[in-house]
DNA sequence: CTGAAAGCGCTTACAG
DNA sequence: CTGAAAGCGCTTACAG
């Protein structure tokens, strides 16, 4: 490969003047700008990352820690693995894709190496373990997803109280008492998924506060165990008339359940779902729901972190936490309660 | 952050016999090691990944371009990313996701600038405009799926000829005489998967050969879309008693289509799809399959990637065109027609 | 407006 | 068994 001292050569200058002839850093008369010009396209040369990491200091690689659990629904961490890289590339960055189980490990080795300018996490836990890790190296930080203590870092998720309460107004406006609410499986919130509880716990208050009555209960996340769940749930609460859906898994079997049954939305029941716009699409759903917004929540991340990365006192400027408000969108599966 | 020279003044040793003492290139008395790892572990000490680089002219970073087409199923490409990553830690290589839209610029500007020793490419066509670029370029690559030339490549994919002849020789050795095989939609064909016309022309071929007739056709990749071309389609072939899917939608819709009819696999019909283990599980698909093997095919190209990138005389080694043979998954669904 | 030189943090022949 | 030095390919003060 050529490198710029061919350039250089070729093109009759030192090598400084043309690295600034590239970078444009300083002044260069016309005619030299033309002649390194040519020479790059004669030669094909384009920089040494490496080289010209070592010695920037900067990479222009963004390293994004994902994890894919088994019982957390793929394709919609997919949505913001892709939103992320979108973004990162308009941005002049490439994404450094990390799905180690052992996330501390592999977050201290990429930070440590200098192999990235800053780092995204997804899947964040309420205590995460790679947060001391991330506060502790230079490079900064943007989560996605709210962790219990957000000191030193940008944090960006779905306002999930807000959902929970949208979700119960929604309903209750409608004129429905008694409401069920599928969260994810309890090991989920084992784990540290606060939005579980976030959601489900402004659910339970605001329904208080409307005189509705909520079960709220979790949900495997899986066919056929949640099939089963939901036939029993819709069994055990007949007076029930909404269902509230925190679990991706019960959304999509709630279409062939009803369908047992004989039953259907809005005319016997009015749902409420919560998950993505992509998800809805690809299990065809026909609910309602609050749009996670994955792809927004990882452009955002993405666009802070490289603010913070560029700007030269951006370790200084104070950390930002940031909620998207959920929106309803409409698919017409709510309607009031059968008399 | 310590580079190697403060680990060599704290050890009390030169740089050169610092960075040996970590390396194992040469021996080394015990004393000296010692004291060099004591000073590794009292600094925190981590190699700069871009000097290394730099010095070595290995990056331990290995390119992956995956595009995410709409209209193909994106979990099933996330298993081969996942597939794909975790060998590649396994071997000490960390991934750059590369999703960009536009792969042969992509892959120059990855390429030209020594960010990876090795591309793996997905979603690989007929006449993949990203063939000639990564031929030209110095560092290997391998490709999940076949291209019509595969001069300067490994190559690796599902047996699709095989798949097709032997979904077609299980319903024949059944005794079914007449079949639907429902393929992906026409523009994935268009746009270069040839993995459809391979399947497809010798499961034809097989059908033939066995005297049973064969109706193919091309499906949508999503619902409502699908569900209401499988119900025209059973409704036009009211004889045939076989349903072969190689269209993901197709399978994850059937399930319903059949439930509308009042039929059901395999008592009425006889249902043999082509996905991957996980994608029957995330949509709890009750049908036999042909394994797709995602995760395994991406495992064999970055194990022979990785194998061309670090033997030194690997670059004149026989290239591979590696095929996995189709399993068939038996989940009940086959059975002899109805007399 | 341009050039010679230093330096980024490693590795690895070359010498002893 | 160890050290001094060159070099990987850039960028960027320092000089003119």
């Amino acid at each position: 490969m050529a490198t710029i001292g061919d350039v250089a050569k070729t093109a009759g200058v030192s090598r400084s003047t043309a690295s600034y002839a590239l970078s444009g850093k300083r002044s260069i008369s016309p005619e030299v700008r033309m002649r390194v010009e040519a020479a790059v396209a004669e030669l094909g040369y384009t920089p040494n990352a490496g080289a010209r990491a070592l010695a920037t200091s900067q990479t222009m690689v963004i390293g994004l820690l994902a994890q894919f659990f088994e019982d957390e629904f793929a394709p919609a961490m997919l949505q913001y693995v892709l939103g992320i890289s979108d973004t990162a590339r308009e941005l002049g960055y490439d994404i450094l894709l990390i799905t180690d189980s052992d996330g501390p490990a592999s977050l201290r080795r990429v930070t440590d190496s200098r192999m990235v300018d800053g780092i995204v996490l997804l899947n964040v836990a309420e205590d995460d373990d790679r947060l001391p890790i991330l506060r502790a190296t230079s490079q900064p930080g943007a989560l996605v997803g709210l962790p219990g203590d957000c000191t030193g870092l940008d944090v960006f998720d779905l306002d999930y109280e807000e959902a929970g309460r949208v979700m119960v107004d929604a309903l209750a406006d409608l004129g429905h008492r008694e409401l069920i609410l599928v969260s994810q499986p309890e090991h989920v919130v084992i784990r540290g998924g606060a939005y579980v509880w976030r959601l489900r716990d402004a659910a339970a208050s605001q329904a208080r506060l409307r005189g509705v009555e909520l079960h709220a209960v979790y949900g495997s996340s899986s066919q056929p165990a949640i099939g089963r769940e939901l036939t029993a749930l819709l069994d055990t609460h007949p007076g029930a008339t909404g269902l509230l859906l925190n679990n991706e898994a019960a959304a999509a079997a709630l279409p062939s359940v009803l369908q047992a049954r004989g039953v259907s939305a809005p005319q016997d029941y009015s749902v409420i779902g919560r998950y993505s716009d992509e998800f809805a699409r690809t299990f065809s759903l026909p609910f309602s729901f609050i749009e996670s917004a994955p792809d927004r929540l990882g452009r955002m991340a993405v666009r802070q972190l490289v603010r913070r990365i560029e700007s030269s006192d951006g370790a200084k400027e104070p950390h930002v936490v940031r909620f998207v408000s959920p929106e309803l969108e409409d698919r017409g599966s709510t309607s009031p309660p059968r008399p």
